[in-house]
DNA sequence: AAGCCTGTGTGACATAGTTACAGAAGCTGC
DNA sequence: GCAGCTTCTGTAACTATGTCACACAGGCTT
């Protein structure tokens, strides 16, 4: 067995003669942070399996706002980003390594050779991309319908570390939204209106978590 | 080759003996319009393939409001309906047949069988799952940085028929869009203030459809 | 200290969503 | 007819969000 398959719980259960042609035809790949593994004009040839760090899939607008859709981490497949390239159309979105990763690649035939002999590989393939249009969908329904404090807070309280401190700037916050950086200012002000948060330069302290978790399960 | 077959360009290159698995497992089937294909808490056992009407995927926020994130049309796969049911999450996306419509539906075991015999069967597959996920990505981006004047341009040239005139609602023109009937009322007085439309009950006539177009181009 | 980034604060205004009604258009039953 | 109902549209007032323009603060280099 190569030893990264303990990584994929999902891959686990394959038979020994495909684990096989996993290790003999995919190959480990290593790209810096900042790297963009695919994006409009850019189809990467490979099915990734991400072994470390953490892939960041985004759209971007004509005006230059941004939105994150979602993240790809270590233990997870780029599957959609991949089947979107299968069709040659003009692709909006773009993914970025967000960390220096470290990924197996898969070349096209042997990912249609593999989805073709086991159905096992055929149901990780699946779920994959199962999980990834329910997240789009929910993504969906963030913009379309949730106001814009009880989005931030959700993503405040996701993001804070253990020492109730988040790292980050107010226009990163507006990409991760998909918003203007003065609003996130603005709601960051009430926040700390309310006395919910401390703020500083390229970040904050939270001093009521419970408040802001309060308000993200509003949505 | 069953009769149904040649409505679907994309399965005429199978092989002989799966076009015969496909006619025996399947079955056609008929739902009135109004019928609730999929929705949070029903999950269809069956992969799709639409022969005649179309269905309608829409997403329903807690308030009320509704989305339309894409429609299926005859001709086309519910492929990725059918995908997201296969991980037994919470789906917020319903879809309703928005006419009486006519379908294949193909048994999931016999799908599985398919998609593991013949590599142009899971490009069928992957090919629809790849339209609709860029379709997908297009709405979040319609949604999250276009300018609903220009949102709605765009659908109500979509929608016109050849004698000009659109019959819709403004209700559901709001729900195609995923925002409020007043929002719609608004853009529609002011399109017609400037002489490109002529309001009435139940629905308006264009006078201006270039004007309209060259308002949506704009996204 | 001067000059340069980057990040944040703020006011004014435009667009979009919400709330609460009023009233018009079309239908039904009498 | 018209009384009573439903559906659809109009509108005003207010809140929330997005855009634009610019001030200023913190940290860096020279």
């Amino acid at each position: 067995m190569p030893s990264w398959i303990d990584q994929f719980p999902g891959l686990m259960c394959l038979e020994a003669d495909l684990l096989r042609i996993l290790e003999q035809r995919s190959r480990v790949i290593e790209l810096p942070a900042g790297h963009r593994i695919f994006g409009p004009g850019q189809a990467p040839e490979n099915f990734l399996l991400l072994l470390e760090g953490t892939i960041r899939v985004q759209q971007i607008s004509e005006s230059g706002r941004e939105i994150v859709l979602y993240r790809v981490t270590a233990g997870e497949s780029c599957a959609l980003t991949t089947a979107c390239l299968l069709s040659y159309e003009d692709y909006l979105a773009e993914a970025i390594a967000e960390t220096d990763i470290r990924a197996v690649a898969i070349p096209r035939v042997t990912f249609d050779e593999l989805m073709g002999q086991s159905a096992n590989f055929r149901r990780f393939v699946f779920t994959a991309f199962s999980t990834r249009v329910t997240n789009l969908f929910r993504v969906i329904d963030d913009v379309a319908f949730n106001r814009m404090d009880i989005r931030l807070a959700d993503r405040i309280v996701a993001m804070m570390g253990k020492d109730n401190r988040v790292s980050i700037t107010h226009q990163q916050l507006a990409n991760e939204l998909g918003t203007a950086r003065e609003v996130v200012s603005r709601i960051l002000n009430e926040f700390q209106r309310r006395g919910w948060l401390v703020s500083g330069r390229g970040g904050f302290e939270i001093l009521n978590r419970d408040a802001l978790a309060a308000l993200a399960r509003q949505q």
